[in-house]
DNA sequence: AAATGTATATCGGAC
DNA sequence: GTCCGATGTACATTT
């Protein structure tokens, strides 16, 4: 455990390197300009930031407003502290050599370095998940007569979320979304029928059927122009 | 500015809420649990996390591992810091209740609290808007003779990328992307496609043109289906 | 406010 | 490794 106050550029590269070395969770605030290279490249201006070096080789430039990073790199990039003329510099890049991140100090606020050991998996309720399980759980509500038969079935298109079959006998793709769907979800929904279509070389057309809490108006209009039917269900 | 090293609950909290009261960005790291509830609810139990409170009122949860955080708030949260049964804890909710995050320390490595003023407008090179200026600029890219028409062009399926003609003057809709293509891409362009022969009941039919630097065998095959062409182009 | 699509999206699972 | 879809996606833009 570090922590230092406004460190000049020396001791806080010295920190942030033995952070790295500990395998410590690092932050480094302080007034900087960023430059960055890869699938994009792009340039923030001096201003108040702050920079989160993870254990797992990610890196992150956060701002103050908004929830995403400025500039980031994904886990397992290389990362290095360094001193260049006087002033404070962490600069990263992929693995693989496609990114790369530059973050120039004129000052520094504050270097903190914590160990950071692995923590508990996330249990998360509310996911589409939940909502195929209670789809498994009472098939009726997706409509009366409603027989499943797979999950994540494979078509040449992708897997289909739930098939099975109607009360008669009808070849059925149902696609789950746990919230509001769009034209995107029934686009989605169009693909896998059709690679049902093929793949069955049915007598019976295949029936799509979209499940999801709501659906706007542009998805409902491409869902009937497709034949398609909707179920209101919340995960 | 103001730096922390293993403070007790009280000063903690003393400290983070001078913190929120100045607009600092303010940041916490130790062993905690946290709890959201709201569009989902999750758990995460006991591990060490950094919280960051930006002052916009956005709410980070880090982990040791991963670019996204474990948990979050998005901007214009309100956030408390309290102690409760001698332990710290920071809380917050979205304005308009949907989603509240709780974080309950077991112990506390640091807080810190630093000015963060709003910094300059980041500037990104190679997004899709690129690849839109180089498509304006020389068109014969698409193909020889393509004529743009007009930019987010209104159909009844969304806004086609770039709408033009042909050297024979039937009507063409451009997608791009500015990485590789999958499903989704031409099935959206397949709907702006047959929005547009709607809206225009054309005698000649709607030609549809994904522009994007590679795309997936699936892609292609369904590029292939729709009559669609593809022309690999960079951003 | 609702809708639509982009993102340096990231992430995980399947093949 | 690539591909594909989910994400508490967030976010900007437009209606």
């Amino acid at each position: 455990m570090r922590t230092l106050a406004e460190p000049a550029p020396d001791p806080a590269r010295t920190a942030i390197r033995a952070g790295f070395d500990a395998g410590h969770l690092v932050t480094v605030a302080g007034r900087c300009t960023v430059d960055f290279d890869g699938r994009t490249s792009g340039h923030l201006g001096a201003g108040d930031r702050l920079v989160v070096c993870k254990p797992d080789g990610a890196l992150l430039v956060h701002g103050p407003a908004g929830h995403a990073p400025e500039a980031w790199l994904p886990p397992d990039a290389d990362r290095t502290a360094a001193c260049a003329d006087g002033e404070l510099r962490i600069s990263g890049e992929r693995t693989d050599g496609d990114d790369a991140v530059v973050v120039q100090f004129e000052s520094v606020a504050h270097v903190t370095a914590a160990p950071a050991s692995e923590t508990p998996e996330r249990e998360v309720s509310g996911t589409e998940a939940d909502l195929r399980e209670r789809v498994l759980s009472e098939p009726s509500l997706v409509e009366p007569g409603f027989t499943p038969l797979a999950t994540e079935r494979e078509t040449g298109a992708g897997a289909v979320d739930v098939y099975g079959e109607d009360d008669a006998g009808n070849p059925v793709a149902v696609e789950l979304k746990r919230r509001r769907a769009g034209p995107a979800a029934v686009s989605q929904l169009g693909r896998y029928v059709d690679a049902l279509g093929d793949d069955l070389h049915a007598d019976a057309s295949v029936r799509g059927v979209l499940v999801s809490p709501s659906a706007t108006e542009r998805a409902r209009r491409l869902l009937s122009d497709r034949g398609f039917s909707f179920v209101p269900l919340e995960p």
